[in-house]
DNA sequence: AAGCTTTGCGCAAAGCTTTGCGCTGTTTTT
DNA sequence: AAAAACAGCGCAAAGCTTTGCGCAAAGCTT
């Protein structure tokens, strides 16, 4: 691999010096038309670029973003990776991927990845096993851009994006009252998670709103694996009087539990109607077609970003929570009419 | 933002010179026991890590790759990227991805972006659009390191790692052939791809092979979008005599065919049979579960990554082709018997 | 024509690291 | 005890870029 051109191999072949050559490109009224454009001529024949690194050396910056995710490979993180660099590229930024893998000791590692490598900060979404927190000290004890997005925590230090779980988790369970739903389960995740907290908190609200009786029996959790999904169904659906409807703290979840219960021989909804969250894009595919809430997943990742250059302009900045609108999109795995909806 | 403590912040504070620092901490032994041990408690103590800019001028290298996608959303990019990614993490290199969202265009900015950027060179997988190749004459002629993945071109100077397409389309025929289909229609890719010709190739040879007659009505083309390959369908599907299977160059055209034949009141597989390409995640949870070619996707990055450090350690490495097996899940979208599977 | 301004360019430092070489002061050799 | 060897550390260059300052030559003023 050949070296690329420097301002040096420029300044050698026109007998100038390095600072002629550098001025000239950049326009600098010290330097004659003339040389100007000998020196563009050539920087454009052997097709000069100024090196980042030398850049990055001197203004201390490396126009790099961290950004940690759980995993790479589901739609909702690679779609809201790709909100993050729609973003960061209109700031002439890149972004560093590490995936966690739902992972605490990963995630601490990256985080330290990442900063070795002198990113100008992290956009992170949490692992699922993270409970310490710590592994944030150093970024916001010197003032590096920190931007948490739905799973965030410490968030009156750092500026998050989430969506508005309590609310889309009431709806939905207004939705499954409006359509003669009474006995409704749900799968919640880890429960130090905020989304778990946040997402149980509207169910209970929904549930007292339509003044159905809180019943503990129908309150299970599991991790996020399909597994353990399929273990917390199997238990629900054990049950002495069954639940009638089951709402899962995301897509993967209730994907497992549509499968344990076409298993178990029940039908969807006639037996138990299923609501899922995040919208995963298969949503439509399944049979019966899922009702799920819709997180704006690349504007989340738009947000997150901008966040971040808030705080790249000013490490200041008043630490912002953004809380994001879901839509709750009806399918027919929630409705018990025989008319067939999307 | 504070910035990192450096040599010479540690070389200050114990006065001591800054090349001293330096190779205490790499234990010269012209470096005194003592000297050693203080230099690295304070190195300790305050967090220290090298620069990668400074090291990246120095050794002329930024230890990044440059990965581009078409998308990076669908499950099949985003885990060959895992793949590269763990590969790339064991060489102590990091990935910067960008995508062309299946446009030439961006395509051609992202390659010059990246080198902008000084990666030390690119895995790349084409855009549906590409047709002219001459935007990586710059890196073929400067000896930067490259690999193309699962749509290649210039495979004569370019490494690369494929699936065997021909193979797998062979044997989706001959699958259909033993499970009574004769009417086996084929919607391709853009012509122009390798992956559309191959797959055709076999779609071909498999028909030969199982003495079906070639009907070139049973032949149609379309991007790669959900909604031409809905169009493709209808076309299909408006035969005088309609075809008895389908198979699709991928799963996302594949599931827009399921959703049209659903839409027409088609029963699958009675009906018409599917087979789709390429195993995305939901396969499993459509209605019927879809008989699909697995690409072992993470082994596809693994195998692009290693190719590519193959360059890394000698540009003039011999130009490698790798060819992975596929394997055909059989499922229930593509088999009369009433026996479920899987 | 002498002095002043302007024009056009080069020097050098800073940002950070590694490393060949040189330089002291001490220890060992004979 | 003088010479040789060695231990332990610093200088400076290289990798690349930008930019304040200095300097020379040319042009201008009066």
């Amino acid at each position: 691999m050949k070296r690329p051109v420097s301002l040096k191999d420029l300044a050698k072949e026109l007998n100038v010096s390095i600072s002629t050559v550098s001025r000239a490109l950049r326009n600098h009224p010290d330097i004659s038309p003339d040389m100007i454009s000998k020196v563009k001529k050539l920087a454009y024949k052997y097709n000069y670029s100024p090196n980042p690194l030398a850049m990055g050396l001197l203004r201390q910056e490396t126009r790099m973003i961290g950004v940690i995710v759980p995993d790479l490979v589901t739609h909702f993180y690679s779609s809201i990776i790709s909100g993050i660099e729609q973003v960061a590229k209109q700031h002439g930024y890149y972004i560093l991927i590490a995936s966690s893998n739902e992972s605490y000791q990963k995630e601490v590692e990256s985080v330290h990845n990442l900063l070795r490598t002198r990113v100008e900060g992290l956009i992170v979404c949490l692992s699922q096993e993270t409970k310490n927190y710590d592994h944030f000290n150093q970024l916001i004890e010197n003032d590096i851009p920190l931007v948490f997005f739905d799973r965030v925590c410490r968030t009156n230090e750092v500026p998050s994006v989430t969506a508005d779980n309590a609310e889309a988790a009431r709806k939905i369970i207004h939705h499954f009252y409006e359509n003669g739903f009474r006995r409704i389960a749900y799968i919640n995740g880890p429960d130090h998670l905020n989304i778990s907290k946040e997402r149980l908190a509207g169910y209970l609200q929904g549930l007292m709103e339509c003044q159905l009786p809180v019943d503990t029996n129908l309150l299970v959790s599991c991790n996020l694996s399909p597994d353990d999904a399929i273990r917390a169904t199997r238990k629900l659906l054990l049950q002495p009087t069954r639940p009638d409807a089951i709402l899962g703290i995301n897509d993967t979840v209730i994907f497992a539990a549509m499968q344990e219960i076409k298993e178990q021989g029940l039908q969807i909804p006639a037996d138990i109607a299923l609501v899922g969250f995040t919208g995963e894009f298969h949503s439509t595919l399944v049979e019966p077609s899922l009702t799920s809430v819709i997180h704006p997943t690349f504007e989340i990742g738009n947000e997150a970003a901008r966040l971040f250059f808030e705080q790249v302009k000013n490490p200041k900045s008043t630490v912002r929570q953004i809380m994001m609108k879901t839509s709750l999109v009806i399918r027919n795995s929630s409705v018990r009419s025989t008319s067939n909806k999307i």
